[in-house]
DNA sequence: AAAATAGTGTCTGTGAGACAGTATCGG
DNA sequence: CCGATACTGTCTCACAGACACTATTTT
């Protein structure tokens, strides 16, 4: 970025604070899709095992009060967005230790009817257990799965998001926000094993296949899958224990 | 994102608009990288065709001035960050008609010794012709090629930016800026024809894999490019002037 | 005719996709 | 033994990559 043309270089930090303040400055939030695969409750259609889901908080002020949204918080003086994330995550739903990713700011100047907001959406994931450790407790928190597009368009990554209640739709840009972090998820399962670290870590192909089946919303060919992820992975010296059925080799992540 | 739990929804603009400023605002700035193909001026090495090159203008002001830079500007009240960059553009280099792109935000509180100032790095491309129109009368734009890495380290998309004097290194975060809408470009200009519009609609294959050559940074297979390319374009009823040889049929791009 | 460029036929290797086989467990 | 699950050999098809051949122009 460049100053206007009409600014000088005193080197007067008061003096070259006072430029910045000649321009109108918005107020910045963070908002996290943090997804997670769960087994859904009712023996769901779209294949034998997991689905995606998105964590949502119930919100308790302001705009949309009541209505279920996505966490977020506004950054705090010179904060890294990450860490505003982090934050967020630790102190609304006491999970830590993640790493989100940013996936762009929304900047409609309408989307708040407070003001003039922008918001930088974020991705993080996490194991099902720790989100699950974390929310029991809560009831402004919730699990909402998403179900797996049943028809052929390709318009839309989601076809249904589970809403509790009557709720019909996410506040804000929130629905945006969460395509965005599912698309954006999908393109990273698509080539590599787990690269976002939902599975435990000795895991079988089954259950690695289970997880990617479940983030991409498709089902995928058993040989097919083994070769692809297969450069990715090494052995590791156990076997699942067999309930039925012949023990699957169990394997970690490479380097 | 949502509110802090203390505030509450009375309806009141004023009320309502007066939760904001209870919190810290950043000031908010828009970077382009403005890209196109060109050809250098001296029969350069890799490959016999153009190369990528990027537009920089020499800072009028505050940190770094007399430096050449990316452009970029703040962002003004309620102004969506698209309408920022192609405001920069127009008024500092009098581009028009573009399409910027969203990258991220680079947000090191550390970026701008003046303050906490976020910046969101934009892409956009522009044919060659409309650039070197509009900076043939100004001292204080240039257009600096990009020369492809020679080696084999896929370490940084850039071997080498041939920036003008004896500067060594961009401003600010400009490099790292510079490294995202190249590898975002070339992400783009592996699948499809073009998608960008840099080169003039009706095209040669020829010229169309030159141009993709400079963008990827690498020469193509002729016969290879053609297959690739072919469902994204349709026969143009006409062909090339010979100048030498056989002339080409022409193409458009299709849908 | 020679040089230069455009366009295409074809061979080969690789890998996805699919099927069916073999291996190893619990009952 | 049977059923169930894990694993793998192999066939087919499609396509990238590469080479060489044919086609059409200027000189």
């Amino acid at each position: 970025m460049s100053l206007p043309a009409r600014s000088r270089s005193t080197g007067s930090a008061a003096q070259v604070s006072s430029d910045l303040a000649k321009f109108p400055r918005p107020s910045v939030a963070v908002d996290v899709a943090l997804l997670t695969t769960i087994e859904p409750d009712e023996a769901s259609a779209a294949g034998n095992g997991q689905v995606l889901a998105v964590l949502l908080q119930q919100r308790s002020s302001a705009p949309s009060k009541g209505d279920w949204g996505l966490p977020g918080s506004f950054v705090r003086e010179r904060e890294r967005l990450a860490d505003a994330v982090l934050r967020t995550l630790a102190d609304k739903c006491a999970i830590e230790g993640l790493a989100p990713q940013q996936l762009r700011v929304f900047d409609d100047p309408a989307r708040d009817e407070r003001g003039w907001v922008l918001t930088v959406a974020h991705l993080a994931t996490v194991p099902a257990e720790t989100v699950l450790e974390a929310i029991k407790d809560r009831a402004d928190l919730t699990l909402a799965p998403l179900l797996p597009s049943t028809g052929d368009g390709p318009t839309r990554p989601i076809e249904d998001l589970a809403l509790p209640g009557r709720q019909r739709s996410l506040p804000f840009d929130h629905a945006g926000i969460l395509d965005l972090a599912v698309a954006d998820l999908r393109n990273r399962y698509r080539s590599a094993p787990d690269p976002d670290g939902l599975v435990a870590q000795p895991f079988s192909l089954l259950g690695l296949r289970r997880t990617h089946e479940a983030v991409l919303g498709e089902t995928l060919q058993k040989d097919t899958f083994r070769r692809q992820m297969n450069p990715g992975i090494e052995e590791f010296n156990a076997w699942s224990d067999g309930t039925v059925g012949r023990p699957a080799r169990l394997y970690r992540k490479l380097s």
